[in-house]
DNA sequence: GTAGAATCGAGAAATAATTCTCTACTAACA
DNA sequence: TGTTAGTAGAGAATTATTTCTCGATTCTAC
């Protein structure tokens, strides 16, 4: 079972399609088949069987001519690979609406992620519990996340006060930082930064939407 | 003001820059300024002048040598161009906390997206108001999507009852479709699906963390 | 005016990603 | 014990995307 040893890192193409390619892989798993081939998967996710092929090769699982591959044994892959079988604690800061549907989703440590606690700036919001997790002040941030060994920041919050969150996080040893806020955060060197910006998705649907009416 | 006229339809990556620059464009205009060129987005945003400048040809605006483009006119034409200046009327449904979260967003409109009611299938959210808008029966979603001439739906159901919700909203009439579940949902040609799986977001933050260990 | 610096825009080159092609292997079946 | 069909895996070909290069344009300063 040896890593495998990426010379360029894996395309972010393909990172994004491992997660897919995991749920459908459990869903089958819940039906109690034992293998699954890469036309099979291909069939029901419409896309190209070479492509998932090669998806899966990045996680170093090995297939069986006219078989497949070995079900449990190729989750398992995808999640080591993924960096899901060790669990890594998280903090979030901006405990507002999307902060909170965060805090609600209770299968992230299946994932990876345990976001252990929660920050904000405004004092009605500190104190208060969010999906059981007290919200915390946000100038306690940093020194917390470097005393518990914190590793992942979220940011939900505005995006005018979001470099200054991203800030205490780095100051607080945070390694990779999912930001959610819809602007450019500045980090050193290192750090890993995931933006998640939903004006962007939306643009995508709202351009294919009207493009679709131009042509008609 | 000719419609620029893509033979092929304009690239994924594009799509989602194009906001991305929208945000800063925004904070820009703000401080008074009332032109911008691509070196200086650009150093902005720590990326390549040549590629914005090809993402901002897609949207059919003129830039001037020496000067840059107009900020207000670069605006326009890239809210023109996503769609953003007509704004669609949403239906949500899945009043959850993510879905709850996104009725939150009161910005939407600016974006050319109004929710204007959300749907449910749980007795106990039916009836309830969440940020404005009453929560209505899930049975009543294709009826009322037809009659009020709806054409986006957003799905922010659980994974196992999704594609009964698509399907409620593709015989509603609705054109496009922004799925939040992470499930692949099987629609009709014609009908645009856009994919918002969080798990993938996740999976690229994580596996880039763990790949990050793996070097040191 | 004229020189110089900055920038757009278009096409070429380089790079990355996807899809195609072929070979070798495995299991099921006659 | 062949024979056949389905599949993984590797490499080639194709396609898409990004980056480079260069000429044309326009503003600023002298």
């Amino acid at each position: 079972m040896d890593e495998p040893k990426p010379l360029r890192p894996t395309s972010e193409a393909t990172l994004r399609r491992l997660p897919i390619y995991h749920h459908l892989l459990q869903k089958r798993l819940a039906t109690g088949i034992k293998t699954i081939s890469c036309s099979q998967i291909a069939e029901e996710l419409s896309c190209d069987a070479t492509q998932i092929r090669k998806d899966l090769a990045v996680t170093g699982i090995k297939g069986r001519p006219k078989v497949g591959y070995d079900l449990a044994a190729l989750i398992l892959s995808i999640e080591i690979f993924l960096g899901w079988s060790r669990v890594r604690k998280a903090f979030l800061a901006g405990a507002g609406h999307l902060g909170s549907a965060l805090l609600g989703y209770n299968r992230f440590h299946h994932y990876g992620l345990d976001i252990v606690a929660a920050f904000d700036r405004d004092p009605d919001r500190v104190g208060t519990k969010v999906h059981g997790r007290e919200v915390l002040p946000i100038n306690k941030l940093a020194g917390l996340a470097k005393r518990m060994r914190v590793e992942v920041g979220i940011i939900t919050v505005p995006a005018p006060v979001a470099q200054e969150v991203a800030d205490f996080m780095v100051s607080g040893g945070v390694r990779a930082i999912w930001n959610f806020a819809p602007t450019k955060i500045n980090v050193p060197a290192g750090v890993i930064v995931q933006n998640e910006d939903l004006y962007s998705s939306l643009g995508v649907l709202l351009q294919k939407l009207s493009a679709a009416h131009r042509l008609r």
